[in-house]
DNA sequence: ACGGGGATGAGGTACGTACCTCAAAAATCC
DNA sequence: GGATTTTTGAGGTACGTACCTCATCCCCGT
């Protein structure tokens, strides 16, 4: 049997009263006894029963996600995971909610974090740009005893110490290390050029992604050339027209990386404007069109992280702060998956 | 608040007590009265509160994992995971131990597993081969209120449509067709050989992923000729000699695919034997020195299960089972990772 | 209308922890 | 040494569920 604060009071001749003090941080203990205290759990192993914890506390925790608005498939799969989560998570006294935001307003973003109420929020999961506002809002969120996390995108610096807990995500320098990887050994050994799509460059995300591209291909495989990046801004129109005066221009393109997490809009006009599969398409996120993509061939590989994950991992890690508890490490790790076909 | 018993009991016009006898399956209720309750479950979105439950039933979970004895550097993931999931686990009231045996002798494994004792142990994670004796073992087991579910090898049919539940691993017919795709596409298109070394044949595993190589491999890229497979029975010495014997036969090898999971003996021959890593080697499972042999590009890809993935879904699935609840299916799905440097 | 038996209700105790009150003991101060 | 403050103990209630007992009710067949 597990020992309880019963037999931790017993081993620290402490009453059941003090160990309760000594657990919950309250006032009016001696140093002393403290430690005698201390020292018990140390030596009987006691651990807290979080659940029977939370049921005398009847606590329960409600997180929000904070996304974007803007309706890519992959944010719908987000989405689905989220409600998914909510089922599974709920005979475990937590509830995720969601609100969406314009992402390119940081006031607003900013203001509708300063509106949230500790006695109605636990924990925020934000995926948002990083900007200075935000930044401050997560700040006081924290103060006034509200816990944050930056979700997908948005953190501060990628490859730099931050904690895991701090960021859930992948390394977007690494996704695109990955991606230039397989366009160089995926293509043969001789010259020609890659093409670079992404909605917008303005993201973070999208310049770490394609700096990490061409740093393996500008190490590794000389022979290419790396278009600059073309910018969709998320318009057919628009996307189709640059896109054919492009491959106008440079029938020897060899490869094409999709790199913002929309690879609908970009790959049709690409699919449009090459014959028969000839062409190497690494593209970003699972999404039902690129998994149906990847088994017709029109996307060679895909580059992802499991939605799923992001979201329990969310969870968890904004669950384990409220508790003032450590997280898994290793169960937090968001992994840079690679997809083809036969792994789907 | 989320609904209580006590608020079933309202809505359902019935007493706890009667909630309780229709709650736990228990006999004195009319027919009537349980579909009453079960209306009202529905109705007011009762949730048993597991935590309560177990509380109350001062419930623990014991599990079990047995696997084999051989000590190659993936089993020593494993079984750090199994500790580590011990501590993760630990205020949740699920402990989890470990016992190794023989894999070769399935009698003793049935013997083994025919001792366990329901009040000690509440279920089985088995990693063995295949065979009846322990198919005929488990059935018994689950007939004795022990769950089971098989772990990473061992299940009857891969590729069946078998509930994911009761096989907690990953498809190995389609790993072997991933890695022949990473193969075909990293080899330049041109006639050469490719070898395959496993530890051993006999295991089902292995075969399945040489078939599932053989697939990719014969349908796309039908230039390649791939070798017999060599099997190293995880003699060092044995291993240096047929390799030897095979690469001075076949001095155009161009490809080696490792699909055992101790990828340490046959790689060190293979460097050995091979000049500046102009061989492409593809292997499985990540750890210390596969890790590290990717990283010297001694590995030009590897293809992984994460086993602290394989740990903690083996013990929410148990779990689960104990609380005949349903698992989230796609939290549980062990994924085929590719890696390459770029994405450890 | 009666007995029998199954169905139901009322109420209790327990699980391990949180949080409260009040009294008693111990340490501190002057 | 006495008064004051701080620390500690004892005991209670609560959380939501499980499991138990006993009394009562209703329905059935006769």
């Amino acid at each position: 049997m597990r020992p309880t604060t019963k037999d931790l009071a017993k081993a620290a001749g402490v009453s059941l009263a003090t160990v309760d003090r000594v657990l919950n941080d309250r006032t009016g203990v001696r140093e002393d006894t403290v430690r005698r205290v201390s020292e018990a759990i140390e030596k009987i192993g006691f651990l807290r029963n979080i659940s029977a914890a939370n049921l005398a506390r009847s606590k329960s925790y409600r997180f929000l996600f904070l996304l974007p608005r803007s309706g890519d498939q992959f944010l719908a799969e987000v989405l689905a995971k989220i409600s998914e989560a909510n089922s599974a998570f709920g005979s475990e006294a937590m509830r995720a909610e969601v609100a969406q935001i314009h992402e390119s307003d940081p006031h607003q973003i900013a203001n509708f974090l300063e509106s949230l109420n500790p006695d109605t929020v636990d924990g925020v999961a934000i995926m948002a740009p990083e900007s200075p506002q935000v930044r401050d809002a997560k700040l006081r969120l924290e103060q006034r005893g509200i816990e944050t996390v930056s979700f997908i995108s948005g953190q501060i610096r990628a490859g730099a110490d931050l904690a895991a807990e701090d960021f859930i995500g992948i390394d977007n320098h690494a996704a695109g290390a990955t991606a230039g990887r397989l366009m160089g050994r995926f293509l043969d050994r001789k010259p020609g050029k890659v093409l670079v799509i992404a909605e917008t460059m303005h993201a973070r995300d999208s310049l770490e992604r394609r700096l990490g591209f061409d740093e393996v291909i500008g190490a590794d495989y000389p022979y290419l050339t790396v278009l600059p990046s073309l910018e969709t801004h998320g318009e057919a129109e628009r996307t189709d027209r640059i896109l054919s005066a492009t491959f106008a221009r440079n029938p020897d393109i060899a490869g094409v990386y999709i790199l913002s997490s929309e690879a609908r809009v970009p790959l049709q006009s690409v699919t449009q404007l090459t014959q028969a599969g000839h062409r190497l398409v690494i593209a970003h996120e699972r999404t039902p069109f690129t998994e149906a993509a990847l088994l017709s061939r029109q996307i060679d590989a895909l580059i992802t992280q499991d939605p799923g994950h992001l979201v329990r991992s969310a969870l968890r890690i904004l669950r384990a702060r409220c508790d003032r508890r450590e997280v898994l490490a290793s169960q937090e790790k968001i992994r840079i998956e690679i997809l083809f076909a036969e792994n789907l």
